[in-house]
RNA sequence: UGGGGUGUCGCCAAGUGGUAAGGCACAAGGUUUUGAUCCUUGCAUGCGUUGGUUCGAAUCCAGCCACCCCAGCCA
């Protein structure tokens, strides 16, 4: 995939849902209102390619990218690739696939923070010069010991009063690789004592020996993201920097260092250089976080949930990364329509996972043709039809939108039934095949069960079933025939496998402290594998889609990577409401 | 217990002094050859709590309570 995705800003799966006030909408209003940047509105998604993308990404992504849109702004994809010892150039494909994949057009190149390590030292060297930053070589520890408590005030580090010059000659050895891993460390100097912890002399370059993605050897000192971001965000010309709540403290360095730097020299860095307005500063706005009940979305968790095997792989269908939902069958307009319907706010929430459910089920049940197909099959004889019975029958792909199209469902002597579907004896409210009972195959004619045959434990083996050869498209005469059931050509059916998946987790909150071993709380039945399903013909149809609605089931969606083995497989997306 | 935040229906969430939007869930009806979809109706005299200001407060003020985040040379 190249780089450069400037397509149409508004590309496929977007979104349908309608728009609601937020407070980050609000401000964007306001801003816009007082002229604040000129009229411009430019965002940016920041991830660390240290991962997969995730349901919870989706939210910031959506966020960035629509707010920008909204406003006739743009929006960069820039990878905060500052620690190479966790990222990977893996990660950086998997993550621009995603976000493709959701529908959204990042504004020109993709961007990366380590991209700015030369501007980042050389205003590294002003802040330096201008006494804002030594040289510290306290190790690790010390400079936990050194920085106090939530409640004590820090100590100064002894080398904070170094000579500018001092200074200036150790950062420049710091650069050209003459310290070892932790020797020392350029920080800002700010105030030890000040009750947020982020402002007690913050570390703002450390030394590592190591190979970067995308730099390679060229850097042995890596600047941290706090002194990173800002100034990323400074040369992109960002206006709005939208993030997490938990950066909230961070904010006063994100201005600090912005504001301690000769903006003159950050104006002529950034891509605003040629920008005939003023230049203004980008400002950090937090919001709170999506969480999701009965899921995980620490990236550490999801990681080891790979690593130990629980699940198949970062795109197992059951996973919430983007990579597993797209597997599953999800579709960029729902998660598109989740995220909006969630809403933005600054209070720490939990969504329902019902939300995400009839989010995926609105998008699907709109524009999933439909096909029958039998999980688990009951063979059922239907007696008074020729043993060459062949008959095609004339269904719609959807129910309310002709548009869709219409198919052939071949009928013969044998189908099969779902076990569920017959009752020997009806439980109260069943109203699907009984003994002696009629039901209405769909699309096809209603049929009497006159005969059960079972095995010698007991066990039903098939049904002996006749055909009211007088109610296709119609009804029968004289009684009322309630239930309708889905059903396959034995003989033109194709054989198929399903995975049936369920939430992972048993609990609402996995994360919570009060579990040790989130092992402890696995669902385990979040998979059920069948082998033995039958569909219709039409969907291995030259040109069928991956997605269907199997009447009465649920939505499905082709497995590629498994079907790849030849045998066709489904997962299922999610299961049809039921009010049963 | 220092600092920063947040508290509106079971779950999200609008609302920024004029008398509580919307969605999800749920419940009850209707349509239906998917127990689906769709349609209709219901669902906070109440906005963490206690006081105060005001003709009038979820909105302003004060106190209290609960929960979340911060002591990486992670992001």
């Amino acid at each position: 995939m190249k780089d450069s995705n400037s397509g149409s800003a508004h590309s496929q799966g977007a979104a349908d849902s309608s728009t609601s006030s937020n407070f980050i909408r609000n401000k964007i209003a306001q801003d816009l209102k007082d002229n604040k940047y000129g009229g411009r509105v430019h965002t940016r998604f920041p991830p660390e390619p240290n991962g997969y993308l995730h349901i919870g990404h989706a939210k910031s992504i959506c966020l960035n990218f629509t707010v920008a849109e909204e406003n006739s702004g743009l929006c960069n994809l820039r990878f905060d690739d500052t620690n190479p010892a966790k990222e990977s150039q893996e990660y950086v494909d998997a993550i621009k696939n995603n976000i493709s994949w959701l529908g959204f057009a990042w504004n020109g190149e993709v961007r990366y923070s380590s991209s700015y390590f030369a501007h980042l030292y050389g205003f590294a060297g002003q802040l330096v010069k201008s006494g804002k930053a030594y040289v510290c070589d306290l190790s690790a520890d010390q400079a936990r010991e050194f920085r106090g408590s939530l409640t004590q005030p820090g100590k100064n580090s002894p080398n904070r009063d170094r000579s500018v010059e001092e200074n200036l000659e150790l950062f420049e050895r710091m650069r050209a690789g003459e310290f070892v891993d932790g020797a020392c460390s350029l920080r800002a100097k700010i105030d030890m004592a000040s009750p947020n912890i982020n402002m007690r002399d913050p570390v703002l370059y450390r030394i590592r020996h190591i190979e970067h993605h995308q730099t390679g050897s060229e850097w042995c000192i890596y600047p941290t993201y706090d002194y990173t971001h800002c100034i990323s965000d400074a040369i992109e010309g960002i206006t709005h920097s939208l993030c997490t709540l938990e950066f909230e403290d961070h904010r006063p360095l994100y201005d600090w260092i912005l504001h301690n730097l000769d903006i003159e020299s950050i104006k002529a860095a950034s891509d605003l250089a040629d920008f005939d307005g003023d230049y203004v500063l980008p400002e950090q706005t937090e919001f709170a976080k999506l969480k999701l009940n009965y899921t995980i979305v620490g990236k550490r968790q999801l990681k080891e949930m790979v690593d130990t095997n629980v699940v198949d792989g970062w795109d197992d269908p059951r996973m919430p990364t983007l990579a597993g939902m797209r597997r599953r069958g999800f579709t960029p307009a729902s998660i598109r329509n989740f995220c909006e319907s969630v809403g933005v706010a600054r209070s720490d929430s939990v969504v329902d996972l019902g939300m995400l459910d009839h989010a995926i089920r609105d998008d699907l049940d709109k524009h999933s043709p439909r096909a029958m197909c039998v999980l688990r099959p009951l063979l059922v004889v239907l007696t008074n039809l020729a043993e060459d019975h062949l008959e095609n029958l004339d269904m719609a792909n959807h129910p309310k939108n002709e548009e869709m199209g219409r198919r052939s469902v071949p009928l013969s002597k044998q189908i099969v039934i779902d076990k569920s579907d017959f009752e020997e004896v009806a439980s109260p409210g069943f109203k699907r095949l009984v003994a002696s009972g009629e039901v209405r195959l769909r699309g096809a004619y209603v049929i009497k069960c006159d005969n059960v045959v079972k095995g010698e434990d007991g066990e039903i083996l098939e049904l002996h079933c006749s055909v009211d050869m007088d109610t296709l498209g119609k009804k029968p005469e004289g009684r009322k025939v309630k239930g309708v059931i889905h059903w396959v050509s034995r003989t033109k059916g194709i054989p198929l496998s399903v995975n049936l998946y369920d939430r992972l987790f048993t609990v609402e909150n996995p994360e919570s402290k009060d579990i040790e071993d989130f092992r402890d709380v696995l669902n385990a039945d979040s998979l059920i594998r069948l082998d033995d399903c039958m569909a219709e013909p039409s969907i291995g149809n030259e040109g069928a889609t991956d997605k269907y609605q199997f009447e009465r089931e649920g939505y499905f969606c082709r497995d590629d990577k498994e079907s790849a083995t030849g045998r066709l497989v489904f997962n299922r997306t999610i299961p049809l409401r039921d009010s049963w």
